[in-house]
DNA sequence: TGCACCATACCAACTGGTCGGTATGATGAT
DNA sequence: ATCATCATACCGACCAGTTGGTATGGTGCA
């Protein structure tokens, strides 16, 4: 077999929806058009319309597995995750994603976050995809969040918390983009880690 | 006299960058067209590209009256602005900018920023005057954490501060945008006056 | 034989941008 | 005062290229 181009072994729904990840992130999703998604695919447009109904079709599916994505490549594979003390995670959860910040803008970056800018108003269908995906990860970082809570006791509304967590790491990418530099963004991560070691009582960073 | 529909007094190249304000962070900058841009405005295609050589040159122009807008709402007209503590201000300035988070989605939310995501890597003259502006609210805002910094004494980098301040109303705003409700990006805003306070040595809210 | 998977040709609608032309008012020589 | 000259602001038909989407037909495996 091995139909076309890239990444043997996949196929061409996975290949198109990877290729959405990619190009979404660096033009947008307006800005990036059916044909251009296929030609970095590897795949005819005939193949797109068999997987997908439509362009908005594969912006869905693109942002469930992206949550499919994250789950993995944050909450489960890393080491730090299995780390005992729940605090110890959120931090090293913290600390991981502002060592994420680095290289190119679009590889870092958040597809469900560039994406809903866009969709928000025009196209609920995709709007609620990226809000369940947002979702899924703030409820998943409030798991810890409210161990540690339970553990070190402190005054904290958990998911509120991991929401504050998505809100700075989205403006970070905003501001990595504004100034095609990921310092700031880093920057801005950071201040995220002082605030919350505050919260749980570490006066201030080591 | 008086060319054509709406308001009165303002020139057609004033209604045209409104009308970018308003639609772009709407629908965001590739989904809008000159033609909508034009009926928004109450203005013809001739007239567009009298007053503007492309539709990128009105995304510059709009950025930069942005900016200016900024300048005039947020830091000179209110009157908390004439506080005489700057860590008073700062906060006012927080609590100000949380405030204004209500209301239709793409009234409260940033024209820079929404434009930013789209244009960072296709279109450098718009990222640039979108870097401009967002350059100038942090530095503008820094003055008055360095002087709170040099009031209270804190160990805090000023502009980094103010650079964070912007991330996290840009992420509260994409948070808005995917819930369609701007009560988490409130929550958000929060916890940064949380944290500014935090830093600036009040032990935790009122 | 049937069906999942894909390729090719094609289409109507829309895109940013162009172009010839007009309406209006300021300027300056007579 | 009058009128030619010019600049600004604007109009709307038009263009070539691109868009998302469709229609149809082929191909290989169950």
């Amino acid at each position: 077999m091995s139909t076309s181009r890239p990444a043997l072994g996949t196929t061409a729904r996975d290949r198109l929806i990877a290729a959405a990840h990619q190009t979404v992130r660096a033009k947008g999703y307006a800005a990036t058009s059916v044909d251009e998604l296929c030609g970095a695919a590897g795949v005819t447009k005939g193949a797109f319309f068999h997987h997908f109904p439509s362009k908005e079709a594969l912006g869905v599916a693109a942002a469930n597995a992206w949550t499919a994505r994250a789950e993995e490549h944050i909450f489960t594979l890393p080491e730090w995750t299995r780390l005992p003390d729940p605090l110890d995670r959120l931090l090293a959860h913290i600390d991981f994603r502002l060592a994420m910040i680095e290289g190119p803008v679009e590889d870092f970056t958040c597809f469900v976050g560039t994406m809903v800018q866009e969709a928000y108003l025009t196209n609920q269908p995709i709007r609620k995809a990226c809000q369940a995906s947002i979702g899924a990860y703030a409820e998943r970082l409030a798991e810890d969040i409210q161990a540690a809570v339970e553990q070190h006791g402190a005054q904290i509304d958990a998911l509120s918390l991991a929401y504050h967590v998505q809100a700075v790491l989205q403006g970070a990418f905003i501001l990595a983009k504004a100034q095609n530099d990921p310092a700031r963004a880093r920057d801005s991560v950071a201040h995220l880690k002082r605030y919350v070691s505050m919260l749980f009582g570490k006066t201030d960073q080591p």
